[in-house]
DNA sequence: CGCCGAGTTGAACTGAATCAAGAAACGTGG
DNA sequence: CCACGTTTCTTGATTCAGTTCAACTCGGCG
């Protein structure tokens, strides 16, 4: 992987969306670097301020909370072509209440808050766009949110499997217990009733 | 409640977060039309598409979710200044997934998807803020989640009537069970208990 | 080789759901 | 303004999904 692959991916990733003329497409690709993060380390930490904002290139990363009782909540995962961060940690400074952590060796491009806030300045579509993916983002969280509350952890995980297909051979089970709400243990016994059922 | 009224309060809200010329200010006025929702009248409901963006001026809201097994599910109660629509199926057409039904009589700013998407391209700050908004929703909706998946019943009962007092009174206590995500005689109990050990 | 993280299995436990019944409050029409 | 029906809330008995704690297996890796 380099920089100017990864760019062009991201640059794809926007022309897809809106119209770029070539300077803006120039002017994004510096606003952005790219990094290399090996596998269990982390793009930010909770507790921390959050600045960094990130296009995942290649490779995996997971999202997660910690309760008070100290007990991991995956958010979710960050695959090819997502966006990770905290945006209130992002933009007004407070702490990150998210971890996220590389799966695997994985490469992101990653922008500061001051940068950002240029970008938007110099290119107005990009914030257009930004508006667009925020509002994305939010029913994609909302969808999730629905069906935590009204599907039991069975559907739930048929439903992951559905919409993220191969997930299973990149996560490891206990991880993906956590996104669902359960434990590594209620999976375990959950996958083996489902294979019961369906002889 | 009279339509002047009504727009000083949705200006004054826009104008403490964005600078706004007057003509700027006028240009919003005229994009929003005040309507009156008596009481159990819906905004909009869950598989019609979402034609309506509101700003609650006065009253209250339930905007909630209906699931396969026909279970209601509270996603939040919108009170003054606050907004209520269904963003993906107001900008992309698809059905509602969301029902927003007045719990009294209510006083709600409204526009619809072309003259919002006009009023972007006449006031770019106005589309500025909504990316803004957007983020601030995002980030309140993420606190819900994982509230939802580290935090018991007791506890985001706890929460809930912390942050928005006075609660208990204005809405039904089976809705507000929905919004915890419990059935309402859990509510019922887990009240009883909770009276039983501050005595 | 030995160890450690990941997954499996079992038995007891718990928070909340479910089903059922009754009491209290509300509001709407006569 | 009262009467009746509907909605809201409470309480009890039972069930169930998922937790907890503990023991054991398996596969890799240092």
């Amino acid at each position: 992987m380099n920089e100017r692959v990864a760019k062009e991916q991201l640059i794809d990733y926007f022309s897809n969306r809106i119209d770029l003329s070539e300077s803006e497409k120039e002017r994004i690709a510096t606003a952005y670097s790219l990094i290399k993060l090996d596998k269990k380390k982390y793009l930010f930490e909770q507790g921390k301020r959050c600045v960094t904002e990130g296009f995942v290139v290649g490779g995996t990363l997971r999202v997660y909370y910690i309760d008070q009782k100290g007990l991991e909540h995956v958010l979710y995962f960050a695959l090819k072509d997502w966006w990770v961060g905290d945006i209130a940690s992002f933009f007004s400074g407070e702490p990150s209440a998210l971890n996220a952590q590389a799966l695997e060796d994985s490469w992101v491009l990653v922008i500061d808050p001051e940068s950002k806030d240029n970008l938007f300045k110099e290119v107005p579509a990009i914030e257009r766009m930004f508006r667009i993916i925020s509002q994305k983002h939010l029913t994609v969280l909302q969808k999730r949110f629905l069906l935590t509350v009204s599907a039991n952890a069975a559907e739930r995980f048929q439903e992951l499997i559905q919409r993220s297909p191969g997930i299973e051979q990149l996560v490891p089970q206990h991880q993906i217990a956590s996104y669902l709400g359960i434990l590594p243990e209620s999976l375990s016994r959950m996958k083996k009733q489902m294979n019961k059922n369906q002889l």
